[in-house]
DNA sequence: CCATATACCTGGCAGC
DNA sequence: TGCTGCCAGGTATATG
């Protein structure tokens, strides 16, 4: 999917689109994404103001008032492995995986995902969101004040595992995926087989500094394209292209010249510079 | 508790 | 040209 930087920069996107317009309806073509969609999403929201889009992890969160019951309300978004968003007019004909539009009068905010692991949840402000059972069990925030060296150090004491899908358990940190999970322990020289406990504090300081790295200079560049994401214009990222060893087995490492190697961890493709990351 | 495997779903591609 | 098998940005759930 889209990891933290996609999701942030849809979220830029779309926010001075949308944000404080009115929603006329919905359209739903799927019963079901990851989760069953809500039960008659047009009624539910025609009418209300989208007051604001959050984000937590890789989560989207839509806050919604003036809605026709009168109350508050959040649509909680995941764009899973293939999902993008984008806004298109209301003339534009759907495609095959377009499976849910927002109307917003001339605007429509329209949900693609053909692998259809995404998620769409509505939720009643009658319990407070971040008790939903989906966000209550994220980790920390990458780019926010309170995650560096020391905290990761503290928390990878009982991590017997090796670092990289570590570092992609969004139980303990949110929204780093397969790309920039590589590309982080790259940057901080540090090996994906390397067993968690086993790294340093002195480490742990680069791998969090290359984290929070990685992870903003890939929101400033747009984020990732490397197959369905795209922008809410439809235009792409362009982050893949300064990669230095996601998706690059057998080419040359930027920094040794030694040939990136590929591996399996935890069902997913790792690579990695045998050279320059113990 | 922790680590790994599996399931969900569709499409693109390499290899035969 | 098909067919098959594998791979893909995620994560909840089940199983050791």
């Amino acid at each position: 999917m889209p990891e933290l930087p996609e999701v942030e920069v849809s979220r830029l996107g779309l926010a001075p689109e949308l944000t404080g317009r009115f929603m006329t309806g919905a359209i739903t073509r799927t019963s079901r994404l990851r989760y069953p969609l809500p039960e008659r999403l047009g009624q539910k929201l025609q009418g209300g103001r989208l007051a604001a889009i959050r984000r937590r992890g890789k989560y989207l969160l839509f806050d919604l008032d003036h809605l026709p019951n009168g109350k508050t309300a959040s649509l909680i978004l995941h764009l899973g492995m293939s999902g993008s968003l984008r806004i298109v007019s209301p003339d534009i004909a759907p495609q095959p995986h377009d499976h849910v539009d927002i109307v917003f009068g001339d605007k429509v905010l329209r949900l693609r995902d053909p692998r259809r692991f995404g998620a769409l949840l509505w939720h009643d402000d009658d319990a407070p969101l971040e008790n939903h059972p989906l966000l209550a069990v994220l980790g920390i925030e990458p780019l926010e004040a309170g995650f560096d060296g020391a905290w990761l150090h503290k928390h990878l004491h009982k991590r017997t595992g090796p670092i990289k899908p570590v570092l992609m358990d969004s139980h303990l940190v949110v929204g780093i995926g397969n790309i920039y999970a590589a590309e982080s322990l790259f940057m901080s020289g540090i090996s994906p087989l390397r067993t968690a406990n086993r790294i340093s504090a002195t480490r742990c300081d680069r791998l969090a500094e290359s984290v929070r790295q990685t992870l903003s200079s890939a929101v400033a560049a747009g984020g990732s394209s490397v197959r369905d994401y795209v922008h809410s214009d439809g235009g792409a990222g362009c982050f893949q292209l300064q990669c230095a060893v996601y998706e690059r087995e057998g080419a040359p490492c930027v920094k040794c010249g030694k040939p990136i190697r590929r591996i399996r961890q935890a069902g997913r493709s790792t690579f990695y510079c045998p050279h320059c990351q113990k």
